[in-house]
RNA sequence: AGAUCCGUAGCUCAGCCUGGUUAGAGCACUACACUGAUAAUGUAGGGGUCAGCAGUUCAAAUCUGCUCGGGUCUACCA
């Protein structure tokens, strides 16, 4: 353009880079590194103190106008001469102003160093303009030779020398002097580090070998659709936008260990052969033999030749492979190229280098195909022609560029196939407070010791069912704890509390398994819950959520068999004799155990075998060795029953209420009431109810339970907008129809009731609401204690009369008697006989309950006396009395 | 820097996809109760600006955008 431009500003960071070959790439220059109080100043004086320099605008122009602009090499040197580099690059054009859209003008200057040699998009926009590359730092990690006095010295600290001074300083100093440098000051930047010996990094410009995966990207992005990635997002976004973003597989690796890459080329690179089997190469070293090549011993003419090429063939790692000298068609010596495959190659061609190749001679199968691939090792017995692909893969999400990409780009390119169906890519998982877990800090939990301490199983359940298995995992002992203790300790419990029972009644599972039909309601509702979460679990791993299935249960031990079913129906397991009832409550507990047990198995391995061989020891159902040898328990949609699950749900939200009521006013469980009453909105609500009530009252020990009938106008009631219903219909006068709502007397809601619907004036304008856009329920019993929990609304009658109090004695009687069995170590079934020596009005209670306490207690004679032997004192709601309890015979 | 996940009670997590008016559970804590499953259990209580800001909407933990904080990956460790 005509103009001289006397300095630009640059900014970098690593001045090493500086000495090569020293370009600009600007998008545009911004005058940020000045102050605006240094325009048109005094240009003589420059202030070094308050860093005011003077400037001047001169004129204005867009960074791209100086694009190819040629510059003054900063650090002119030999080695980095227009000279070398032309050499090096003939037809080289260094020291010119790029463009690239990399650079911003939000850090800096807006102008940034470029050094090809030292990064990937340096090199892009380098070759683009063709300015020549040049290295002038060895794989050392030193400057070469001819670079001044900065030559052989180490652009990092790689041997931790104490006396290393920095490289970096000395060019920043030489270019102050110079006064090539506006500003230096130390900054804080990321610069990559070895993983394992953190020392710097130093990029370097290699040949390589490549797999143009580029070329069949858009396959590869058509086939990841089709994978069921879990989490969903990994499969889109990280895994996609990689695979979006793709470029060529860079093959080669530099290090001793690992696979050679199997290619011979002539000294300038001009023939070569890709080697496909040991039989090919077989093949080529004989020719090459024949040729005169001397590959090892291997000499043509020589008696033993066969035998020293197999020797040499023996072992075709480095450094052998590398004796092995061929032919090329022109006669010329072809050495293996120096490179090894990048192991992920390994890793990605699992699924078929596991099986070998086919004998491809034959071509008994055509062309390679996987399905071809796969027959023909189905054919051999080696594995199932449905092998490939696989069902489902899991690994780390760090491998969502290591063996998820490797595995997908191997299929893509032999089969046009995906390599795996289902992936799910795990979380890491972390210490307790969410740092990733790292031998360098520390703060890394022992597995092994871990497992050790609270078991295999503890652990796994842990680990399944606190996250899900993609969500990052705050490792902590604690959680462990918990579900030894929550889970495990109750699911044990249960047993334990089975097998007390059936060991008393010798329950072995010998009966004929009782219908359905027959058993009680509280069976058939456990039943019916149990399959209900047989269903549930299977969909949860069907669908690749393992933390749902454990949750759920989890959730089912606790919730419904241990602290429901078991709580409910001990007294089946205690009372009475070996009846139907009773094999029916054995069966339908050792069914939920056994099915719990085979649902838990793969979670849970040991735990699960353990109980289930304890279980099956007694009843033979199963002539399996082992948990894991039995089938996945299938749900059987003939014990579901919904309604009952609704009702027992009904059943014990009541119950919880009424417990809370108790609570409330103070009256404990022991003391039987006269009623509860609880209206209902619906008659289909008061059949639920009316079906389970036995339970309820058994549950909170009161003697009836009565129902209110929607209308009758005791109930006091609220109504409320059912919002979704309504919110498409009013929008935006939906918050003046819920205050309207609000203020709704009893009268207008039962008119609501009737008549199905009701006209009101919303802001002006008329609108008929009908009933089903409404909620109604009942809010309070006016001089009732009650409590609500959604529709249901519990109230219960605490008036204690003198009956119930009896009862009440009686029953705290009951309660006593039972704990000095159990103090005296008396058998479950031992009889006894009971003397007491009561106030008037407690003897008067008990003896009107001397049935139900001698049933209770086990007991042939309860007498009242006044003179006794060895004597217990024992207190009842706060009355003292003696007793006597001595077994009987 | 880019990509992505996460952020809800002291702790671990549900709820979010598909917006609906008192945001739930377990643990921990406190109190009370229960006691032939007892190293168990029940009931109640305290504890939340749903990371923040803005937007969309009659209505936002939920949808959108931005910001902040944390994790992970970004091409020669496996």
């Amino acid at each position: 353009m005509g103009a001289s431009i006397e300095y630009a500003l640059v900014q970098t960071v690593n001045p090493y880079t500086q000495v090569p070959v020293n370009v600009v790439v600007a998008t545009s220059l911004i005058g940020k590194y000045f102050k605006p109080e240094g325009e048109n100043g005094d240009f003589t004086v420059i202030d070094e103190k308050t860093k005011v320099f003077p400037w001047r605008i001169i004129t204005r122009f867009s960074g791209s106008q100086l694009e190819e602009a040629e510059y003054e090499q900063l650090l002119p040197f030999e080695a980095n001469s227009p000279a070398v580099i032309e050499s090096i690059t003939p037809g080289a054009k260094p020291f010119r102003v790029l463009l690239d859209s990399f650079v911003t003008t939000e850090d800096g200057t807006g102008i940034v160093h470029t050094a090809p040699a030292f990064g990937a998009d340096d090199y892009k926009v380098g070759k683009k303009y063709g300015i020549g590359i040049l290295t002038l730092v060895d794989r050392e990690g030193k400057f070469v030779e001819g670079v001044g006095e900065f030559s052989g010295r180490y652009v990092k600290d790689y041997k931790s020398q104490e006396s290393y001074v920095d490289v970096n300083v000395d060019i920043a100093v030489k270019l102050k002097k110079e006064n090539r440098a506006f500003r230096v000051e130390k900054y804080q930047h990321n610069y990559p580090h070895c993983w394992r010996t953190d020392k710097p990094i130093l990029y370097y410009p290699l040949d390589a070998w490549f797999i143009s995966t580029t070329a069949i990207r858009d396959k590869m992005v058509a086939l990841n659709k089709t994978i069921n990635w879990k989490p969903k997002s990994t499969g889109e976004g990280r895994f996609g936008n990689w695979l979006e973003n793709m470029v060529d597989w860079n093959l080669s690796r530099s290090r001793y260990w690992g696979t050679p890459l199997p290619i011979w080329r002539t000294e300038d690179g001009t023939e070569q052969i890709c080697i496909g089997t040991i039989a090919q190469l077989r093949e080529e070293l004989h020719k090459s033999v024949e040729a005169g090549f001397v590959s090892r011993d291997c000499k043509k003419g020589q008696a033993d030749l066969p035998q020293k090429i197999e020797k040499l063939l023996s072992d075709l790692h480095k450094p052998f492979v590398d004796e092995i000298i061929l032919v090329s068609p022109s006669g010329k010596p072809m050495h293996r190229v120096p490179d090894l495959i990048d192991v992920w190659f390994d890793s990605g061609a699992m699924p078929y280098a596991q099986w070998g190749l086919p004998d491809t001679s034959s071509n008994q199968f055509g062309p390679l195909s996987s399905e071809n691939f796969f027959q023909y090792h189905a054919l051999n017995g080696k594995v199932s022609a449905q092998a490939f692909p696989a069902s489902f893969i899991a690994e780390g999400v760090d491998q969502t560029r290591g063996w998820f990409y490797t595995l997908h780009a191997i299929a893509s390119l032999l089969f046009d196939s995906v390599a795996y169906q289902t992936v799910v890519s795990n979380g890491l998982v972390l210490d307790k407070n969410g740092n990733k877990m790292s031998k360098r800090l520390g703060n890394v939990v022992d597995p092994f010791q871990t497992i050790e301490s609270f078991g295999a199983d503890a652990t796994r359940w842990y680990l399944i069912t606190n996250a899900s298995p993609w969500d990052n995992l705050k490792f902590d002992l604690e959680g462990i704890k918990e579900v030894q203790r929550k889970f495990f300790g109750t699911l044990y419990n249960t047993y334990q509390f089975f097998a007390l029972y059936a060991n008393v009644d010798g329950f072995s599972y010998k009966e004929t398994s009782i219908v359905l039909a027959q058993r009680p309601e509280i069976d058939r509702w456990i039943l019916s819950s149990l399959h209900t979460l047989i269903q549930k679990v299977t969909a949860a791993m069907d669908d690749y959520e393992p933390t749902q299935a454990g949750r759920l249960i989890e959730d089912f031990v606790d919730q419904q068999l241990s602290n429901w079913y078991v709580r409910l129906c001990r007294r089946r397991f205690w009372k009475g004799e070996y009846s139907a009832d009773k094999i029916s409550a054995y069966q339908t507990l050792y069914e939920c155990l056994e099915t719990i047990v085979r649902l838990m198995a793969p979670i849970s391995p040991f735990f699960s075998d353990a109980l289930f061989l304890q279980l099956n020891a007694v009843t033979g159902r199963y002539t399996a060795e082992s948990v894991h040898h039995v089938n996945y328990p299938v749900a059987d949609s003939s014990f579901i029953d919904q309604a009952l699950e609704e009702r027992m749900q009904l059943a014990q939200d009541a119950s919880s209420l009424v417990l809370s009521l108790r609570k409330k006013v103070n009256i404990k469980v022991r003391q039987p009431l006269q009623r509860v009453l609880i209206p209902v909105l619906d008659p289909v609500m008061q059949t639920q109810l009316q079906r389970i009530e036995d339970l309820i009252k058994a549950e909170v020990n009161v003697k009836s339970i009565e129902y209110l009938s929607a209308d009758n106008t005791f109930i006091k009631k609220k109504i409320k907008p059912n919002f979704i219903a309504l919110g498409k219909k009013l929008g935006a006068k939906m918050k003046a129809v819920s205050t309207l709502l609000s203020g709704f007397s009893q009268d207008q809601i039962a008119m609501l009731e009737k008549e199905g619907q009701i006209n009101l004036q919303v802001e002006g304008e008329a609108l008929v609401l009908q009933l089903a856009e409404t909620e109604i329920s009942s809010e309070d019993i006016p001089g009732w204690t009650v409590a609500g929990k959604g529709k249901l609304t519990v109230a219960l009658d605490i008036t204690v009369t003198p009956e119930l109090e009896a009862e009440g004695h009686a029953r705290e009687f009951v309660n006593r008697i039972q704990k000095i069995r159990k103090d005296a170590g008396f058998e479950l079934t031992d009889r006894v006989l009971v003397k007491v020596q009561a106030p008037a009005g407690l003897t008067n209670s008990l003896a009107s309950f001397k049935t139900y306490i001698c049933d209770e207690i086990l007991a042939d004679s309860l007498e009242f006396s006044n003179e006794m032997a060895a004597i217990t004192t024992i207190e009842i709601n706060e009355e003292t009395i003696q007793v006597q309890v001595t077994k009987k015979g």
